[in-house]
DNA sequence: CGGGAATAGTTTAGTTTTCAACTAGGTTGT
DNA sequence: ACAACCTAGTTGAAAACTAAACTATTCCCG
């Protein structure tokens, strides 16, 4: 019986409270760490997590397709950020040799050495009001459903 | 021994993984929701927070600084989210009579139609992509996780 | 009371992000 | 070989967001 019409499967007392302090807590989050980044390194939370997933890529480099999908960006966006990154120096393209429509985007030793500083202080944070706040027990529950969360989305593109 | 050179406690490997995918996954539903939101209903999910805020508030009407708060967004950004909502005719805002610097948003009769319709698909989506694909045992871990997160995070402002 | 500090909210300007269009190179099938 | 289609990445304009300055009111305290 498909009908657009019947009552939705709302969420119980208990989820509707665990989901709405996920939403609260991801946005509030994101943005202690974006500010956090930007005062102390000049560094926006995405520019961060380019440089990082950079810093782990063989070489230090990694297609733009791909580093997008590391970093959960858009394609059009991790194009600006890129531009914007190459103008400071912490990464440089680099066109592909064998297809000839993909760019490589690589981390300068600069932009390691910027995501070294940035990084010691990150970590810092992210035990300040994550790690160090959350029972080791809920922080493994939240590795699970996340993991989980991710195959579900990666399911659907 | 204050000393900002010592090596900082980084992460171990379990929790770099679990952080990781808290980041990664929190980072794609936000995108997620947003654009369901946006395709289906032509809000977008600060929009959509704002008006669950108000519907939820006694009066369906909140000071615009309380309203800033329970959405998780800045001042600033608030008062330019609720001119675009007020342009839709979803929100209406009047001034306090006790506090003359104190500005009423509050939730239109078409505005408190345009969320329940929008509700009926998004809770859908939550399913879909976060309750259902989460162990309920982990989603309570979620939950207490969060809501510490949270009172850490009202600590420092 | 009166003056300085604090609070509420808006506005402006600058930056970042999104969306759709576009360039260019590759792939497939005939 | 060539036409149709697909993939990679960029671009430009519009929309959204941020940070800081600004207006207006209220609070606090001598």
């Amino acid at each position: 019986m498909l009908d657009g019409m019947s009552e939705p499967r709302w969420l119980d007392a208990g989820q509707q409270r665990d989901w709405r302090a996920f939403v609260d807590g991801s946005l509030r989050l994101h943005d202690l760490m974006d500010r956090d980044l930007k005062s102390k390194h000049g560094l926006s939370e995405s520019e961060y997590e380019i440089l990082v997933r950079l810093s782990e890529a063989p070489g230090h480099s990694l297609r733009m397709a791909e580093l997008a999908d590391h970093a959960s960006q858009s394609r059009s966006r991790l194009s600006h950020t890129c531009t914007r990154l190459e103008t400071k120096g912490l990464v440089r393209r680099e066109s592909c040799p064998n297809d000839k429509r993909g760019v490589f985007a690589h981390l300068t030793d600069e932009g390691f050495a910027a995501l070294e500083r940035a990084a010691r202080d990150h970590v810092e944070t992210v035990r300040d009001f994550f790690i160090d706040v959350i029972d080791p027990e809920d922080l493994q529950a939240i590795g699970r459903a996340f993991r989980a969360v991710n195959e579900r989305i990666a399911e659907v593109r």
